[in-house]
RNA sequence: GCGGGAGUAGCUCAGUUGGUAGAGCGUCAGCCUUCCAAGCUGAAUGUCGCCGGUUCGAACCCGGUCUCCCGCUCCA
């Protein structure tokens, strides 16, 4: 565990040491979970969505992109029930110091009084054997009556005291219920508290007139509000996919592990939209088809694991999670979900108006059911930078370090160095960088000794240093040293660009697919 | 939010019983001209997280506050 954390601190300082990660606003002491990404940062960052972008969209006849707004309208995020099921009611116990939902609390009080009620049951069973009617038994034993009414009138008086926001209600319950921390067994609670996980604001001028609005808290719905006219513009056929890549924002109760859970966050995500009935094996096909995508970066195989869901999310019949083994364990990289037509049907029922398909196969209409991947940027970016930053051991017993970014995702592909900073050399690696820069990004060093030039590349996740010396005077040839392995070979300068265009090339990268 | 730990130069850290701040690395300029960090010379950079208190005097003691890290909870 310390060596885990040494290495996650490693990971942090290096990402500011070279301009990949700033804190938010940190001459002001910094916003608590909320972080920006510096020069080579954003060249990273643009690459994994780049190379996302590629993949999911451009690669396929059938997925589109769009890019909808942060901004929508309220009543959204009532149907997609973020309104109810991002406002958790949180109750602390003072002795044991531990939070926990109010409602789970509640629920979990309710669940004992039903297993009670199932050993009523069980034991009759046994007693009456082939004679005993289940039915008739629970709707005429007291004893089951009284356990039934409680857990009725229990959950509906929570369900009624939640909807009006009585908090004080809600708290009342529980002590009611004489519930105890399951830990302590202490009933000494604080206050509930309500937190809404979706941050509020406010569209209109004055006051008065405002609309209250939400900053999104997901993507997704952005997708769904939108599918209808997609569908009709680019007279795609199901199954076909709306992809996004784009900010969303949650007011995290405890935001934390660096880029990892941060209150403003970007989505990379796509809707496939296919017929009823058919969610299973395209689950498994994007579960596969995902995986794929994660190991053609080459971060190596056993980092990745699937995490299938056991409880489900309300809006989901199947689903999974791609976990990255992170500098602080497996944690959930993507979500694989199936989720049916639960958020379409939402909307059309909150707006009144259909959003179905006509299938021309079927000769009917539906409403289609959706399959989403839904990928972290910024913790696709800690998963790439993480695994990337190596300290090696090298022969001669000296260490060094080591930023193995995929080439394809590295923010610069090449630095430019003359071996000395005289007899012309400058001049032509000059010349060099205007040409390769544009088609990659190079960079141009000639400060300090070569080999520590070579190393602050390395650190800086480089792949390639191209080097100018006496020779090159004579016959146009270069060293390009590959950063991973540290060997050189002599090249001609008019084939760097190839060279380096076949390693850094997403076709290269995608072909492993 | 609660509990625990921490905050001194860009990074890693030292700083004695309270006496006005240092090192290494990095950065910049120059020398050297050398194919794998640590050759030479010089320079810049700190309200010691912030505010207040105690004191003749605070990086150090006390209170508050902000931020970060670990655990609880939630999630992409």
């Amino acid at each position: 565990m310390a060596n885990q954390d040494d290495q996650f601190k490693k990971v942090i300082s290096h990402a500011k040491e070279y301009g990949y990660v700033f804190q938010s606003s940190e001459i002001y002491d910094g916003l608590s979970a909320v972080y920006d990404y510096a020069q080579n940062g954003v060249e990273l960052k643009n690459n994994i969505r780049n190379y996302w972008w590629k993949a999911m969209v451009q690669m396929h006849d059938n997925i589109v992109g769009i890019d909808s707004a942060i901004f929508m309208h309220p009543t959204i995020w009532k149907a997609s029930g973020h309104v109810d099921a991002f406002n958790d009611p949180l109750i602390d116990n003072k002795d044991s110091k531990k939070r926990y939902r109010a409602d789970v609390l509640i629920e979990d009080y309710c669940a004992k009084i039903e297993s009670k009620l199932n050993k009523e049951v069980a034991k009759a069973e046994k007693r009456f054997g082939e004679a005993f009617n289940k039915e008739e038994f629970v709707s005429t034993n007291q004893r089951v009556i009284g356990y039934q009414t409680k857990i009725n009138e229990t959950l509906s008086r929570m369900a009624k005291s939640l909807e009006n926001e009585d908090l004080a209600d809600v708290k009342a319950l529980i002590e009611e219920l004489e519930i105890a921390d399951p830990v302590s067994g202490s009933k000494n609670w604080t206050d509930v508290k309500q937190f809404n996980l979706m941050f509020g604001t406010k569209l209109g001028a004055s006051a008065d007139s405002a609309m209250d609005l939400y900053l999104r808290p997901e993507t997704a719905q952005g997708i769904f509000v939108n599918f209808l006219n997609v569908q009709k513009s680019s007279r795609l056929k199901i199954p076909f996919g709306i992809a996004q890549t784009g900010k969303a924002f949650r007011n995290e109760i405890v935001a934390r592990q660096f880029i990892f859970r941060m209150r403003e966050f970007e989505q990379m995500e796509m809707q496939f939209f296919i017929k009823p009935g058919t969610q299973k094996e395209w689950y498994e096909q994007w579960k596969e088809k995902r995986l794929k995508w994660h190991l053609s970066l080459g971060l190596g195989e056993e980092n990745y694991r699937f995490h299938n869901h056991e409880k489900l999310a309300h809006y989901a019949d199947a689903a999974s999670d791609i976990e990255f083994n992170f500098p602080f364990g497996f944690k959930e990289l993507e979500g694989i979900h199936s989720r049916t037509d639960f958020d379409l049907s939402q909307h059309e029922k909150f707006t009144g108006k259909k959003l179905q398909y006509f299938d021309p196969e079927e000769n009917k209409s539906y409403t289609p059911y959706v399959l989403e991947t839904s990928i972290g940027l910024d913790r696709m970016f800690l998963a790439v930078f993480s695994k990337a930053l190596e300290e090696e051991q090298l022969d001669n017993d000296t260490t060094r370090t080591v930023l193995r970014l995929p080439a394809v995702l590295a923010p610069n592909k090449a630095a430019i160095l003359p071996l000395v900073k005289k007899d012309g050399l400058p001049e032509i690696a000059q010349q060099i960088v205007e040409d390769l820069r544009w088609d990659f990004n190079v960079v141009y060093d000639e400060k300090d000794a070569v080999g520590r030039r070579y190393r602050r590349q390395d650190a800086n996740g480089t792949p390639f240093c191209i080097t100018v010396d006496h020779d090159t005077l004579d016959d146009n040839t270069v060293t390009i040293r590959h950063r991973d392995s540290m060997e050189q070979e002599r090249v001609k300068i008019q084939d760097l660009k190839d060279i380096i265009k076949k390693e850094t090339d997403m076709r290269f990268w995608l072909m492993k697919m």
